[in-house]
DNA sequence: ACTCAGAGTCGCCAAAAAGGAGAGCTAAAA
DNA sequence: TTTTAGCTCTCCTTTTTGGCGACTCTGAGT
């Protein structure tokens, strides 16, 4: 799949650093963009301070915007302390989810996408803050998965990304080969997909197969 | 990439359910499995459990086993106790990582993978807790990635995982399209994989793309 | 009961794309 | 120097794709 954020736009807005974790399933998310400073994500990884991180907790119960020193108080571990020695001084996060039963999206228990963004120099203004929850909304909007694949479609991808041709998944299946062509066909559709390697890519990243 | 786990076998060790998470990145990780019950996975992401949960708690912390009876202590929110209220009533979790700067994986930070297991009806015994440990060993050594791909192997595979013919790709990049084949058949070569198709899915599933 | 639309299946054909074998060329490592 | 890995190219084969039409089945509406 394309990478549709405009990763230009992000550096200026974000120049210190970012992380979007977007369509959150059980534990992890549908597709995560990670531009923090390496030392951060090192220190951060090898210390495990995921499940102390204030803002990934507060993300993770709330939703709409904050700003990081809004979160102080609720930090001691002192993450965000460390976080301003790599140079993630001032940040904002900003949280949301799909309506639960919204019919549009097919998604019975709405999911949730979020993102947290660093600058070394100044807080956020509202404006630019604003522009990060469109740009996690937009990412959130175009990772609707489809929902009218069918079974057959679905399991005719998963054969051939396990590298099988055609007329192989056709006999395994106990079907013709102009059968399973019709299949990927369908998929490619379904999926707005130029080839078939393009559409099991996409279904990958969907969570379909 | 095939599924590689035993499910049946699986399913007999933890009849009442099992989370597996192989290869944590910064957040996400490589592959996950989750036989969860449905009940619970709604109840346990609507709330947000995921960041106060004992077990995943003590997973990023720990290396080793534990029964989930010895974290009730760390568990303020009762989540283990709500969760016995879907039929996870006993249960044990593993965890594990490689060692710093292992060369034989090339990971230059070693990566964790986890797994979390139940039963209703009696606790887990230590022959059943080490052959658990085994399965999310074997899946984690499974997704040792190849470090031997170049960066021109990677940015056509990336090309190609976005619905982009080889003689796109080939323009875009410069160079011909027999280049873009050599690149994508030595790809394939260093990733095992029958065809382009299978490549990209295992680059993906590694997180090398 | 009847028609209609849509989804799924299948075969055929021609065109496009991908894959495979082999060989030359270069730069870096042993 | 020899070796090795990576990149490039050409020629040829195999696979995939797209377009067409036809058949069956099912469910919705008339």
């Amino acid at each position: 799949m394309k990478n549709l954020i405009d990763l230009e736009e992000l550096k200026t807005l974000a120049p210190a650093g970012y992380h979007i974790a977007v369509r959150m399933g059980f534990v992890f998310p549908a597709e995560e963009h990670n531009a923090m400073p390496l030392g951060w994500v090192r220190h951060y990884t090898a210390r495990g301070f995921m499940m102390q991180d204030p803002i990934l907790r507060w993300a993770y119960a709330e939703t709409g915007q904050t700003r990081w020193s809004a979160l102080k108080e609720n930090d001691p571990f002192g993450i965000l302390d460390q976080a301003r020695g790599f140079g993630l001084t001032f940040g904002v996060a900003v949280s949301l989810r799909d309506l639960p039963g919204d019919a549009a999206t097919g998604v019975e228990q709405g999911s949730r996408s979020f993102g947290s963004f660093a600058r070394h120099d100044r807080e956020f203004a509202p404006s630019e803050i604003a522009r990060l929850q469109d740009i996690v909304q937009e990412r959130h909007d175009a990772l609707t998965p489809p929902t009218n694949l069918t079974e057959a479609e679905l399991e005719a991808m998963r054969l051939a990304r396990d590298g099988m041709l055609l007329k192989e998944i056709a006999h395994q299946l106990g079907v013709s080969e102009g059968a399973i062509k019709q299949r990927l066909k369908s998929a490619k559709l379904k999926l707005d997909a130029r080839n078939s390697t393009h559409a099991i890519a996409k279904a990958t990243q969907f969570g379909l197969i």
